[in-house]
DNA sequence: ACCCCTTATGAAAACGTTTACAGTCGGTCG
DNA sequence: CGACCGACTGTAAACGTTTTCATAAGGGGT
């Protein structure tokens, strides 16, 4: 029977709902004695507070939101699971929704949270970041995650995604690669035009004559392998081929290996995000990691902040830089000749 | 401002609080012109209806509750990516929840989410099954996933591991193996359990004399690159090994690799879930997929079926069987002096 | 023309909590 | 010894919907 209120507690203990109501809460005005007859009765009883009834009369839901644009893939299993965790240790809820990439949906999704949710984090990396959003999000206190400022006054954190592509580009360099294709991600992509940006700035400025080298990609592994074909094709091959994420460096590994190119002799490989698949694909993937629970976890610790003081935070925005993960894709430069083979 | 409620609506429309529902939520009885009026209004005021008010009222939440031991990983990602999926194509919410690994949790879950949900999925993959676990749910329509039977008359959707084991052993044999060594998952979890049941059914089936062979894992990658090295200790090398998850035969592959035996002409290896790594390492590994995302969205259909009708559903169980995917890693044996080596 | 029935609307009662307010009852202080 | 004060508890009013019931207005059959 899932029907047992607050008043069949009250009435089997001979006292009040109001009473019930505090003893379970942990008021300060109620004596021992009553307190504990409340919990033995409620615990006997099996009485569980109906959640709605609660947050109708406390504006509080104890429940987090998050808004993602989709579920699948490493990155937003690791985003929720560092979410989770922190909300979790502040007992509280997680209601998820994914707009499946339809950035229309997202709105709708946003509007049907209000009333269910204490805070919202909110993901949304289109660049065109919709005006409604603002409007959408003032009611509520909210985080916005790896998404481009919609208005001031609104926390946010972000991966330094500018940052890790240029040192990117500055490894590559370093390890005497000149000819440095990159292969990019969605154009209306936050993340991706923020790498693509890095690639361009550290280009311009470490290697000044060489010409940019850009190629279409969608973040998918199928454009990786596209891009990679379209670049054997080439008449003269690039030294090295930055792919704005390491799912499509992976594509464009395999599409070098079905062409016979060796990596990292005949080309250097680096993607972005050190996904698990990185360390394991041969030659192990050259990368840079970003530490996405990390990010999740201290989104809600942001949200929490912003939650307890009504006045907006003084400091809203957050960056988180990436760190460069070397490995074998991306071995020095060797004149093909003195190459040493381990086979 | 979030405090537009329906009592504002319905003074602006000049029209009671009760049209403004009927309007609002499609009801019959409103006569078309005062139903535009009414959603003009409500547009106009940027009106959204408070969800706990709305549940306390009618009963109904518009949310699935979801029950995981943890959010760690390939699986879990893709089993919420294909709850969510189904759940919003019924305009579900979803309340997710993860207990860490610590059972006890499990409970309190259960709990706090009564009141919050109309219908909960859980997966307790422990093999001691919680009798308490009964009675929190008896309360709520729910479907158990990869769970062993708690009570009769709760619906469940399981993975067949069982025969997918069976299948697999069958393929090593076919292709020539007779000492087929077994990684087993952890002791207390049900899929390993059963996994493990069908690799012994099966070698008892199909290969008289031949002996059990199983190592302890707990599938971590770790605990598989263990016992790769203590085969590799061992005085007879097994002909094939037999993970009992795809994470572990990676770990196993790991220390082939490291101490010099080749994949599959020393040792064929098979690994189980089909996870996206499988298809990339080197050589590729055959395991037996599982479509977790439509393990979920079957999940969620089977729930919303069970809620429609209060009689308890006469076909509580469903069962998914595993395809087996053949790749490299457990090529047919071939004797080693014939070899083709393709380097 | 009357009655009954249908259809559209409003008034008000749930739904199960929390919480402001108002008591009650000892005891303490002047 | 009386008034007051503090600690405890009960009463009842929110909270914002949905839904039942009642009412009013038309409309058709006899």
């Amino acid at each position: 029977m899932a029907g047992v209120t607050i008043k069949d507690v009250a009435r089997v203990a001979q006292v009040s709902v109001a009473t019930v109501s505090r003893a379970l809460n942990g008021h300060t005005n109620v004596v021992a004695d009553v307190r504990d007859r409340v919990q033995a009765v409620a615990r006997e009883l099996r009485y569980t507070p109906n959640a709605a009834a609660r947050s109708l009369s406390s504006r509080r839901t104890h429940t987090l939101g998050v808004v993602l644009p989709d579920l699948y893939g490493e990155f937003f299993s690791e985003l929720v699971r560092g979410i989770d965790q922190a909300a979790r240790a502040h007992g509280l809820h997680l209601l998820v929704s994914s707009y499946h990439g339809h950035p229309e949906e997202q709105e709708a999704a946003l509007r049907t949270m209000r009333g269910r949710v204490d805070g919202l984090l909110v993901m949304s990396p289109y660049v065109s970041a919709p005006a409604d959003l603002a409007d959408d999000l003032a009611a509520l206190p909210v985080v916005l995650i790896n998404t481009q400022d919609v208005a001031d006054g609104i926390a946010g954190i972000r991966v330094d995604n500018y940052g890790g592509a240029v040192t990117m580009v500055g490894h590559l360099v370093d390890a005497g690669h000149r000819r440095i294709a990159f292969i990019a991600g969605p154009d209306d992509n936050f993340d991706a035009h923020e790498r693509l940006r890095g690639y361009r700035d550290a280009l311009a400025l470490r290697l000044k004559g060489v010409e940019e080298w850009i190629l279409p990609g969608d973040f998918s592994e199928a454009s990786g392998h596209r891009a990679g074909q379209a670049l054997l094709a080439h008449a003269t091959r690039p030294d090295a081929v930055f792919a704005a994420n390491d799912m499509m460096a992976l594509g464009c590994l395999f599409a070098f290996a079905q062409g016979g190119a060796v990596v990292p002799d005949d080309i250097a490989l680096a993607g972005f995000d050190d996904i698990p698949l990185a360390r394991y694909v041969h030659p192990s993937l050259t990368t840079m990691r970003v530490n996405i629970a990390d990010v999740g976890g201290r989104a809600v610790q942001m949200l929490l902040e912003g939650m307890g003081s009504d006045t907006k935070q003084a400091t809203p925005s957050v960056m988180l830089s990436a760190e460069l993960i070397v490995r074998e894709s991306s071995a020095a430069r060797v004149p093909r000749a003195h190459r040493i083979d381990s086979s």
